[in-house]
DNA sequence: ATGGTCCTCCAATCATCTTTGGAATACTGT
DNA sequence: ACAGTATTCCAAAGATGATTGGAGGACCAT
């Protein structure tokens, strides 16, 4: 006990989680199971990866048992173990943010800059006084898995489409899956394109769900 | 923006994170480095690493912006980059050690379970009602550093002649770094093995730190 | 049983990370 | 200037990880 060798294992085997989470591929996969569960399939198409890749790194993660696996029929669903690793993914994410300067670059490359965000406090107050609609632009099947209360299903995809439904005479606040997710942004940008007043909250589902804000099904 | 070349950008960015968390040298030398600032040399004795491998150890922490350093005359200094670093560590260890059963058998063969372990709240209730004395085990420039009020500083190493010193009709709580500190199992070993009724504070400075409960200096 | 689907395992290649000793740099004290 | 100390840089070797295609295993429908 307290030897060296003892200590050097057991920093290895935390380091097992550490090596997990170091490859952009595999947090990418980590970023669609936060969403909820997905065949191998579905992640290798999301993530835009070979098959016997996705397999391999979700293996990774299986490995380190970051997310477990369920069988029905021969499709295999992908979850993640728990909320403890969406925790440690969005902190790992939420302290690159803070702490690298290209992250912040790469962020306004992906997500772009020009949209403005509220606070998950801010929101709640917006839909109390009645001033928002809400609109989760997430596509169907993830809304109906769990969403903000009082939120209304628009999928990006149908937003062009919808426009005439959602009330000209109040602010619209979309959210997605989180603070790293693209589609509230471009909901924002079509919305502001014509002419509505329109704000994204500044993260997600995701985050909503880990603060343990009420979700309704 | 939103295509996949700046989306793969964007995660690849948040893996570097995850690769400075990926060897369980790095995460040693993250556990030194969250009880304050460090030379390379001390942290290469410390790990037990070559020099010139904690050099390159350190930089690669320091290009994950983990850590930052401080030139004092021809030593250089590293540290923490801010307690969101420390909270990070620390979530993946207790990560870790709730997924992997591998964790928990390592940490059992490193540390031993043979000790009995209260919880920081507990610390306080007996520390109040005057049933406990408190001791830091850490070495005495740490807890110089920064420590829990009302605790007396005994070093492990002085821990052994300086029994007559402790009150032998009070319960002792021994505390030190961390949750994977030995000092504080080897402390409390040490103590019921002389008859007196020793418990051990479940982590330690770190967690204490982190939970924003009162410090001294 | 048979064919089809979905996924994992295997083996080979390639890329990246780790470790090391020796040289180079940066600073201090004399 | 010079010797001494602390650290980083460099290059080479070995170790580990990523990616790929093809084979194999598990399951379902007929």
């Amino acid at each position: 006990m307290g030897d060296r060798d003892a200590k050097t294992a057991l920093f290895d085997q935390f380091a097992r989680v550490g090596k997990a989470l170091a490859s952009g591929k595999r947090l990418e996969l980590l970023d669609l199971l936060a969403q909820g569960e997905r065949t191998v399939d579905a992640l290798a198409k999301s993530a835009e990866l070979g098959l016997t890749t996705a397999s391999a790194h979700l293996q990774t993660l299986k490995q380190a048992n970051l997310v477990v696996t369920r069988r029905e029929g021969t499709k295999i669903f992908y979850r993640l173990a728990g909320d403890d690793v969406a925790q440690l993914f969005t902190l790992l994410r939420t302290v690159a943010d803070d702490r690298l300067p290209d992250v912040r670059s790469a962020r306004e490359a992906y997500l772009g800059d020009d949209t403005e965000a509220v606070s998950r406090a801010e929101l709640l107050d917006r839909v109390r006084s009645g001033r928002a609609t809400v609109i989760d632009v997430r596509p169907a099947e993830e809304f109906a898995a769990g969403h903000i209360p009082g939120a209304v299903s628009v999928p990006l995809d149908e937003l062009a489409d919808r426009l005439a439904g959602l009330p000209a005479d109040q602010e619209i606040v979309a959210y997605c899956r989180g603070a790293y997710c693209v589609l509230s942004h471009e909901a924002v940008r079509l919305l502001t394109a014509h002419g509505r007043t329109a704000l994204r909250l500044a993260d997600g589902m995701l985050e909503w769900r880990l603060a343990e804000l009420p979700v309704a099904v």
